[in-house]
DNA sequence: CTGCTCGGCCTTTTT
DNA sequence: GGCCGAGCAG
């Protein structure tokens, strides 16, 4: 007893509620900064505690990320105890390999990313027959995903079809699922929409698991779509255990499928719930709070919610105008570099939120001119790198044989002499054959007319995709290296004279290590088990959070976590909202819960950014202020920098006239032009740090070590003593180097 | 028939 | 700034 006593201790009387409820349905409406996963983790610990069984609870969280850190959480609260923690898209992965026999699937299934599957949309469109297509592959992708998710199949999508672009999308629909199932290939959508489509259709298999998984968390409830809630609906009908936790103030997924009627609808669905609000909010200041609840009380469809804190007043919200999209990148880092000077927080207490993800792009080299450390959480994105998806392909089609996608990715990469004519008729021969790529590849003499330099290539291909299928057992990092070796790739990169391909081979060098380091951790794992992990990666799971540095991110990405100093940049009319969005009011209340969430990160203080003018498409244009920060209180902070420069006075009252020419643009959304208060000049304002002596070394220039050889720097920060040179070298890995003499020769540097 | 280069096009957010 | 398709040389 007094083990569950010390999982209660420090816990509200609603939180040790959620925590506590026995047997049947609850939902705990959980508003920002209220320690939502703190008691969702405890729950599953008192669960445990009370005598539940581990294999019989599932915990669903947003990111792989989150479900690692509630495992460890578990585990420490809870010792010994193997909980079932993941995303939607894992289970769906796990349990369509687990039962692929049973679901008639097989189970070495590729899974496709949006890449791969707009290539196979595109194909599809090219098979249907519509002619003078307006549609790209993107956007008929996007709504095959919107529909999977929604629970649509494509008959049913059929019907309901109205206008062209649903009529085309419901010809390509059918074609697109077809060539998946071809490919032994599920997309993102399947993950979820297989499963539940399998719960729905297949009784003993739904309550064989609805029995096998008695209790139910799930995280982030408000972004659920039908697809999920299906699949939750069905594990929880013999036993409704199932808890949700979420706040529709937080609800930013709409527009991939999300319905926030599914989190409103819950006490309907779940007859007997029990519904606990969390409203005292642990995190943020009283001043952030205030900015953050009277923005989002500007929604219409919201049912209303108040925050409360305990914590200090804190320092006021702040609005800084900066000239334009280079100054604030620049004064941003700047400031957060005095931060640091001044002992007041630490690099890694600073986050940056943008809508966007090309907004990093002048961030980055502005952290790169002040050698201030950052990590832009993108994704993983060294998987994204052209060489490593070939390398990748590879592995994919080796476990996978029928994967089209992937064969044509790399058949003729390196160089083989088989160029799309060839490919044509390949194609055309598997398909009356119905036989995967490879397989007819195999086959290449029956087709005469390929013949030549394409026939060899590709029977040599085959031949060579034989005997690396042959080693298939072999530990991950071992078969991406025997890859390597076999396909040519490393030897054409080796060969090359372009120095971008130094880069390139050392990449695929690091993905040899990457392989590696993914079996130590557990020698049972299989490269099928790789390719998932790296497919199924979320934008955060990449994310480092240990490392004294600054963390940048789209406003997405930043759910769930908090930060002492937040800074949001170009908070502006057709960024934040965002164009796309201000044709339709619901839209723009889902930018708005957008803005609500990157500013309920902050702890301490809150920076909304926005310039004067910004570069986009190559072109300079003028921009206005958000509509959202024309709906903060009154008592938010401006403040404008360039009032401290002369030379920028001219700019600034050039800025004041245009824009309000600029914002005739916006008449039609509501939007009114928006002139910060005229301020005097800034004495206090202090002049920026003088630049390091160029050195030439910089992030991801090549550069030559006497011992180690050739390497690429990876991170660079400081001068001086102090400076710090982390390089990354193909056979020896990461070497830091520290302080003023450092024998790095500069050989090259990176192309722009 | 293949492979390279140039120019026109588009760019939200993500598992 | 990056990708795809067209057009041209080998």
């Amino acid at each position: 007893m007094s083990e569950s006593a010390e999982l209660l201790a420090d816990l509200t009387d609603d939180q040790k509620a959620a925590v506590t409820h026995g047997e049947g349905p609850l939902l705990i409406l959980a508003g920002a900064g209220s320690g939502k996963t703190r008691a969702i983790t405890r729950r599953v610990a008192y669960l445990l505690r009370s005598g539940v069984r581990a294999s019989n609870i599932l915990a669903i969280t947003f990111t792989n990320k989150a479900a690692g850190e509630m495992k460890t959480r578990v585990e420490k609260l809870a010792p010994g105890n193997k909980v079932w923690v993941s995303t939607f898209h894992s289970l769906g992965a796990r349990l369509l390999r687990q039962y692929a026999d049973r679901l008639g699937y097989d189970r070495n299934f590729t899974i496709y990313d949006m890449d791969d599957r707009n290539k196979l949309v595109k194909d599809a469109l090219e098979a249907s027959g519509i002619d003078n297509v307006k549609f790209s592959p993107e956007r008929i992708g996007g709504a095959i995903s919107k529909a999977k998710n929604q629970f649509i199949t494509p008959a049913a999508y059929q019907k309901t079809a109205t206008d062209f672009f649903q009529q085309t999308v419901s010809v390509v629909y059918p074609l697109y699922e077809k060539r998946l199932r071809n490919a032994n290939a599920m997309d993102f959508d399947d993950l979820l929409y297989l499963p539940a489509m399998a719960l729905k259709l297949n009784e003993e298999l739904r309550a064989e698991l609805d029995a096998r998984f008695r209790y139910v968390l799930i995280d982030e409830y408000q972004d659920t779509n039908s697809a999920q809630y299906q699949i939750v609906k069905q594990l929880s009908r013999d036993y409704p255990n199932v808890c949700v936790v979420g706040d529709p103030d937080q609800s930013i997924y709409r527009w991939r499928g999300s319905d926030i009627k599914i989190i409103l609808d819950f006490e309907r669905d779940f007859p007997q719930s029990r519904t606990i609000t969390l409203s005292q909010n642990y995190r943020s200041t009283k001043s952030i709070i205030h900015a953050a609840s009277v923005l989002i009380d500007h929604n219409k469809q919201r049912k209303k919610k108040d925050l409360v804190t305990d914590n200090p007043q804190g320092d006021p919200v702040n609005v800084i105008t900066f000239d334009n999209g280079l100054d604030e990148a620049d004064g941003v880092v700047t400031r957060i570099k005095e931060a640091v000077k001044s002992g007041k927080f630490k690099y890694r207490d600073h986050a940056i939120f943008m809508r966007i993800n090309a907004l990093t792009r002048s961030l980055e080299s502005a952290f790169v001119k002040h050698g201030v450390p950052f990590q832009i959480v993108k994704g993983l994105a060294f998987f994204e790198r052209k060489e490593n998806r070939d390398v990748l392909a590879y592995l994919r089609l080796l476990a996978n044989p029928q994967d089209t996608v992937s064969f044509l990715r790399v058949v003729n990469e390196p160089v083989r002499g088989i160029g799309k004519v060839s490919l044509d008729k390949l194609q055309s021969f598997a398909a009356g054959q119905e036989i995967g790529l490879l397989v007819a590849a195999g086959q290449v003499a029956r087709i005469t007319e390929i013949k030549g330099k394409a026939a060899t290539g590709l029977r040599d291909f085959h031949r060579m995709m034989s005997e690396l299928r042959s080693r298939l057992d072999l530990p991950p990092h071992e078969l991406v290296r025997l890859v390597l070796e076999k396909s040519g790739y490393e030897t054409m990169l080796r060969d090359s004279t372009d120095e971008e391909d130094a880069d390139r081979l050392m990449n695929v060098g690091e993905l040899v290590t990457a392989a590696k380091q993914f079996w130590d951790e557990d020698n049972s794992r299989t490269i099928t088990d790789f390719l998932e992990q790296i497919t199924l990666a979320s934008d955060v799971d990449g994310w480092d959070e240990q490392a004294d540095h600054v963390s940048v991110m789209t406003l997405h990405a930043s759910k769930g976590l908090e930060f002492p100093v937040v800074y949001v940049l170009a908070v502006e009319q057709g960024l934040l909202p965002h164009e796309r969005s201000l044709s339709n009011d619901e839209e723009v209340e889902e930018e708005r819960r957008l803005c609500f969430v990157g500013m309920t990160r902050a702890m301490k203080e809150l920076y909304l950014c926005h310039a004067r003018m910004r570069e986009f498409r190559g072109q300079l244009n003028y921009c206005i202020v958000s509509q959202f920060i024309q709906e903060l209180p009154r008592d938010v902070n401006f403040i404008d920098p360039s009032m401290s420069r002369n030379v920028a006075r001219t700019a600034a009252d050039e800025w004041r006239v245009k824009s309000s020419h600029a914002a005739k643009d916006w008449a039609d959304t509501g939007a009114r032009p928006f002139i910060p208060p005229v301020r005097k000049p800034n004495p206090d304002l202090k002049p920026t740090i003088p630049d390091a002596p160029d050195t030439g070394l910089a992030l991801g220039v090549l550069v030559q070590h006497e011992e180690f050889g050739l390497g690429t720097v990876t991170e660079y920060s400081g001068y001086g003593a102090l400076r710090r040179v982390k390089v990354r070298f193909p056979a020896h890995g990461e070497k830091l180097f520290v302080g003023d003499k450092i024998r790095l020769k500069v050989v090259g540097r990176r192309k722009a």
